[in-house]
RNA sequence: GGAGAGGUGGCCGAGUGGUCGAAGGCGCACGCCUGGAAAGCGUGUAUACCCCUAAAGGGUAUCGCGGGUUCGAAUCCCGCUCUCUCCGCCA
């Protein structure tokens, strides 16, 4: 959430923001209603130390009449402390009210979109950043899409998923299963390569973790949720292992950090239903290699660029035509300052599909999650940002339509030493 | 799942009602010493918020979390939570 320090110096920066996210003119007063609750909050802080400072030197002074024999003083004085007891449980009721109140509100305010992020309603309007220069792979008139394919070479099994779980989780087998284990390797190591740690986190999350990346309470219906023991399956890797720094005060010659995670990622995908989820498109689970780095403000917008670069780069080597998008306001996500969308064309469906989403979320999950860096005498946020590096079931959908051809479907060079085939017939 | 023990500062570890944000040690930073280093000596070393502010300074809270007793709680009481040990179960 944002700082309500920088609210107040930003006032105008929040409000043009959150136009830039489409809020009706009605809803902007929450800016200045923070305000004025955090004004209330600083008074009541105020009245209640000055009331603490006084009872402190009161019992000080009854601890010293006793020692010294006068015991008939020091009772008028507890009663005075008495009062003044009085006084601090109403202040401190009102502070905890107070704050409960401002912190609500916060939590209702979204990051504030970085300065090049178009307006927009949704997204149709995001900004193509980078598109494909060259010419998309020319398919015969038999291609066929992924699930097809998939049924042809028996790479996964959609009713067999059913059958165990449900719709939305396939089961991958023989060189499906295979290419699925190759990717993460290729991805991990590309990564590992670049410099990030690799982590390997739990699948299962508590409250505290999901709220301070912005899971909680935005998208609580997108998880599943374990009632009985109160924990959640992670939607994404960013949500563990962000969390490895939550709490955390950093040295500034310890930034950047950067870390990747392999994980399966669990959606709830409520309410996505239709032709357009067909095959691999959108399912519940799938598998993902995350990128995390924790940046010195001054850095982060690099450190950006990097990240687009090494996707971009994953995407190159494995020969899929992709392009970039800049969200819009519209599509931008709740906590992030600047999103871009990495999208492979998918060419017997004859679709771009979301690959790769690269944000920068600057201080947003920082100070939910108390991620500091020591600056000089201060401490100081840190800016959080993240990219799916990449994102496993629509780069297969993908690879599979676009390298078919009657002979079967090819490998990747690059795949091939973690396949050990590059055919598949 | 059953039984027991315990959560104190970056780490270890004292502290059973007052002057304790907290002894001592380690670590770290700076200074002295040295040709340089080690050792030694000295000084410093939590976080958040509030007031004031040019800087400085002052105040409040925090000893797992929440509540209670008391003029006064790290210390006493209650609830919760987490960790460890033993037993059981188990990949």
């Amino acid at each position: 959430m944002l700082e309500v320090p920088f609210m107040r110096a930003q006032r105008e920066r929040v409000i043009a923001g959150l136009k830039t996210r489409n809020w009706k003119e009605g809803d902007l007063g929450v800016v200045d209603q923070i305000i004025a609750l955090d004004d209330d909050r600083k008074a009541l802080k105020t009245a209640l130390d000055q009331a603490n400072a006084d009872s402190n030197n009161l019992s000080k002074e009854i601890g010293g009449l006793y020692k010294s024999g006068r015991g008939a003083e020091a009772e008028e004085l507890k009663a005075q402390v008495g009062e003044l007891k009085e006084e601090v449980k109403r202040l401190q009721e009102q502070l905890n009210d107070t704050q409960d109140r401002l912190n609500e509100l916060l939590l209702t305010v979204p990051n504030v979109p970085h300065d090049s992020v178009p307006a927009g309603a949704g997204e149709n309007d995001n900004e193509v950043y980078r598109d494909w220069p060259a010419a998309f792979p020319s398919l015969g008139p038999d291609a066929l899409p992924h699930w097809e394919l998939a049924r042809k070479y028996d790479l996964f099994d959609l009713e067999l998923g059913v059958k165990i779980t449900g719709a939305g989780f396939p089961l991958y087998r023989g060189k499906g299963a295979r290419l699925q284990r190759a990717l993460i390797n290729f991805f991990l190591d590309e990564a590992q390569r670049a410099g990030y740690e690799e982590i390997l986190p739990p699948l299962l999350v508590n409250e505290d973790t999901a709220r301070a990346t912005g899971q909680l309470p935005d998208k609580e219906g997108q998880m599943y949720y374990v009632e009985r023991d109160n924990l959640y399956l992670i939607p994404t890797a960013e949500v563990p292992v962000t969390n490895v720094y939550r709490d955390v005060i950093l040295e500034e010659s310890d930034l950047p950090v950067k870390m990747t995670g392999y994980t399966p990622c669990f959606r709830r995908e409520a309410g996505s239903y239709g032709s357009h989820v067909r095959g691999l498109n959108r399912v519940h689970q799938f598998d993902k290699v995350e990128i995390v780095r924790l940046e010195h403000p001054d850095r982060s917008y690099e450190a950006l660029q990097e990240m687009l670069a090494h996707v971009g780069g994953l995407l190159d080597k494995l020969e899929l035509p992709y392009r970039i998008l800049r969200l819009c306001g519209g599509d931008l996500g709740f906590t992030s300052a600047l999103t871009f969308d990495f999208e492979v064309f998918s060419a017997a469906q004859e679709r771009w599909l979301e690959v790769s989403s690269v944000s920068n979320f600057e201080t947003f999950q920082s100070n939910r999650m108390r991620l500091r860096f020591r600056d000089g005498k201060n401490t100081r946020l840190a800016h959080t940002l993240n990219g799916s590096a990449l994102a496993l079931a629509r780069i297969v959908a993908a690879l599979l339509e676009n390298n078919q051809s009657p002979e079967g479907i090819r490998i990747p060079k690059v795949l091939q030493g973690y396949t050990g085939f590059d055919l598949i017939s």
